[in-house]
RNA sequence: GUCCCCGUAGCUCAAUUGGAUAGAGCGUUGGCCUCCGGAGCCAAAGGUUGCGUGUUCGAAUCACGCCGGGGAUACCA
């Protein structure tokens, strides 16, 4: 157990007889900001003082009285308005480190009562490349999936891919018109890719044309609206100065207006400027219905286009298979919709039954308190959407694995849709699954625009990748490590994923982010480089000292804290497992990448620029140093580990 | 129209969910280092946490109202 656990144990039976359950008060007791404070503080007396109505340091006073902390604290001191400060016995960090070396697990148990919890994350359409877009919820799904398991838990990792929609339609539309046959036996993913991107293209043509006159007069009408409302406002300025936000709005919307007719225009031009897609598009002017015709063909088991579903997805899966080994991520399952088909027909008869949903205008809807549109079950056309899809896989889910969380990793934007969908979920009768929306934000571009590539087209998560690990490379090849350049490859594709990866995840993931390659991969500052780099330079120490660190950490050799430096590291050293508990409480890796930086790494720069190892004063303080580094370097490589980063023993 | 999120140093971001003097990195200025891989180190400057009013021992954090930005808003996922 952690320090911290241990210390809220203790104030627990503290406070019992003071406050009856103690709950919430127990959250107040945390680790210090600044080490004037102790260690650890307690916060707990000034809110229990005015439930109390007593003084706030006689509370205090009364908490140390009945607290049992002499064999891990020091006597605890009382300051301010009643803060408890709170400092830990060196012998104890001093046993507690000697169980970490110990221990593969660095002294961290497993919790005593483990949950069940299903994460959802990555979801990509298997028919298009990955895009920059899933990076943020595979990166940050599996490394929840990481810390969730090492802390003790039960995790079921589910990819629920998009194997069953729209864009299977696209394809074998594409596949019987305009398939390149020699392509496809060659490049089976390629071919396909490329028929898709073929007839998006064909149909949001078609769209856009038809689309066009309708939204013109809209730009022309606000235009009308805001020239009516200009005149009018400036008849008198006091009707101008009232108006000034209506006028706004108005403004906004008619930007709004002509930004959909600039986008309009641009994929109008895509294909009239490019002389075989204009004869393609003239050639199927009906293309957007067709593509529809083909999916509900695929959906009601018409035997070409199965047949053609079941040729292309084992493709496209083992397409994504090479993309997850490559950033080294995993799933338990890949249940895509298409596992969920069957099933919503049996998901809306449910909802009917049981007086939930209801038709309304053609379709059928579940109508929520709180909320003016209804959840859409099924469409006019009988077909279902992703509402029903989720609501199935959340039935199949609880059956099949009995979770008591069920997190979904899916950008912000989705918030809406997640709210109605749980919301929908327990009127159905799940009331004691926790379903939870672990939302993030957008990766921007250096314009602070949404990250497109300069040509405005979404950056696929290859070259994402691949860009990385040459810029990583560039570093690598500058290091004097003498590395071969085999060695060079290997470590440059562990610094750039690890680049990637640790950017994403050290930014808090409710906000967006800017999207940096030079600041990801900087040696200095919060990033994976910097921390791949300590690691390499802690192990330089061994080998510089031929240090069999093995050996010595089963020599028995003590640790001892001759210096607050080193007393430092080793509290940071031991407030690993609260990195991870604070990971998980509410789902934010950042902790974690905050832990190490702030306070793992930057303890460990004092100590080894305030205390030599090799050519420490004896030779028992110089084991104890190594050991010392020993457990920082063996921290960093399972925080990193736990964030999906690999690290290298030389760069 | 309604709902959600955001606004913190010049820039990019934190702030353990209401705790003590709001922290890092980059950039700027000034010093220092023959030293385990120069990951340089130390110091300084830089903030009315968008604005205002509340809530209380205590507010970047909670409530209400403004201002500014982004997003969502029934038959795409």
């Amino acid at each position: 157990m952690s320090i911290l656990a241990e210390l809220r144990r203790r104030f627990a039976d503290a406070l019992r007889p003071l406050a009856g359950e103690p709950g919430e008060l127990l959250d107040m007791v945390r680790a210090s900001q600044d080490p004037r404070f102790g260690d650890y503080q307690a916060n707990c007396a000034m809110p229990l003082a005015g439930r109390l109505k007593r003084p706030s340091k006689d509370v205090a006073a009364d908490i140390v009285s009945r607290l049992k902390v002499d064999d891990l604290c020091d006597p605890p001191a009382i300051a301010g308005p009643g803060f408890v400060n709170l400092r830990v016995r060196d012998d104890v960090l001093r046993s507690r480190l000697h169980a970490a070396l110990r221990d593969e697990r660095l002294g961290i148990q497993p919790i005593e009562r483990p949950r069940t919890f299903v994460i959802d994350y990555s979801a990509p359409n298997v028919a298009k490349p990955m895009h920059v877009g899933h990076i943020r919820s595979t990166v940050i799904g599996d490394s929840l999936y990481r810390v969730l398991k090492f802390l003790g838990h039960r995790v079921v990792g589910d990819n629920h891919v998009g194997d069953w929609g729209t864009q299977f339609g696209m394809i074998i539309f594409g596949y019987k018109r305009f398939l390149d046959r020699a392509a496809y036996e060659s490049q089976k993913v390629e071919e396909l890719a490329r028929l898709y991107r073929l007839v998006n293209q064909l149909v949001e043509y078609h769209e856009a044309k038809a689309n066009l006159p309708e939204l013109q007069a809209a730009v022309a009408g606000h235009e009308k609206a805001l020239r009516d409302f200009d005149a009018l406002a400036n008849q008198s300025p006091e009707a101008k100065k009232k108006a000034g936000k209506d006028r706004k709005r108005l403004g906004q919307r008619q930007l709004e207006a002509r930004d959909e007719v600039e986008s309009a225009r641009r994929r109008i031009a895509i294909v009239e400027n490019d002389a075989t897609l204009l004869k393609l598009a003239n050639e199927h002017p009906d293309i957007g219905r067709q593509v529809l015709r083909e999916t509900a063909k695929l959906h009601a088991g018409d035997a070409e286009n199965r047949r053609l579903w079941e040729e292309f997805l084992p493709a496209c899966l083992a397409e994504l298979d090479r993309v997850y080994r490559r950033m080294k991520v995993s799933f338990d399952h890949t249940l895509g919709e298409s596992f969920y088909h069957e099933r919503l027909a049996g998901v809306v008869e449910g909802l009917l039954k049981k007086g939930l949903a209801r038709e309304t205008d053609g379709a059928i809807g579940v109508f929520l308190e709180g909320h003016e549109t209804p959840m859409l079950i099924r469409k006019q056309d009988g077909a279902f959407l992703y509402a029903t899809s989720d609501l199935a896989t959340i039935q199949h889910r609880i059956d099949a694995w009995k979770p008591d969380v069920i997190l979904y990793v899916v950008d912000h934007r989705q918030g809406l849709h997640f709210e109605q969908l749980f919301a929908v979920a327990r009127l159905w009768g799940y009331r004691d699954v926790d379903l939870k929306h672990v939302s993030f934000g957008t990766v921007l571009g250096k314009d602070g625009r949404p990250f497109k590539t300069r040509e405005g087209g979404t950056v696929e998560l290859k070259a994402l990748l691949d860009e990385a690990v040459e810029k990583a490379l560039g570093i690598v090849k500058q290091s004097d490590a003498g590395l071969t350049e085999e060695e060079q490859r290997d470590v440059a594709g562990i610094v750039g994923l690890g680049a990637l990866k640790y950017a994403d995840l050290s930014h808090n993931r409710t906000s967006d982010y800017v999207f940096d390659y030079d600041k990801m991969l900087s040696m200095t500052g919060n990033t994976a480089t910097y921390m791949q780099y300590a690691y390499v330079r802690v192990r330089g120490i061994f080998r510089k000292g031929n240090v069999d660190i093995d050996a010595l950490r089963s020599s028995g050799a003590e640790i001892v804290l001759s210096n607050p430096v080193e007393r430092a590291l080793a509290l940071s050293i031991l407030q690993f497992a609260e990195a991870l508990e604070t990971v998980v409480e509410d789902f934010r890796p950042n902790y974690l990448t905050a832990y190490l930086f702030d306070s793992l790494a930057r303890c460990y720069t004092t100590f080894f620029e305030n205390c030599p190892v090799l050519q420490a004063e004896t030779e028992s303080l110089r084991a104890s140093r190594l050991l010392l580094c020993d457990l920082t370097a063996r921290t960093l490589k399972l925080g990193l580990e736990l964030l999906g980063i690999d690290v290298a023993e030389r760069m």
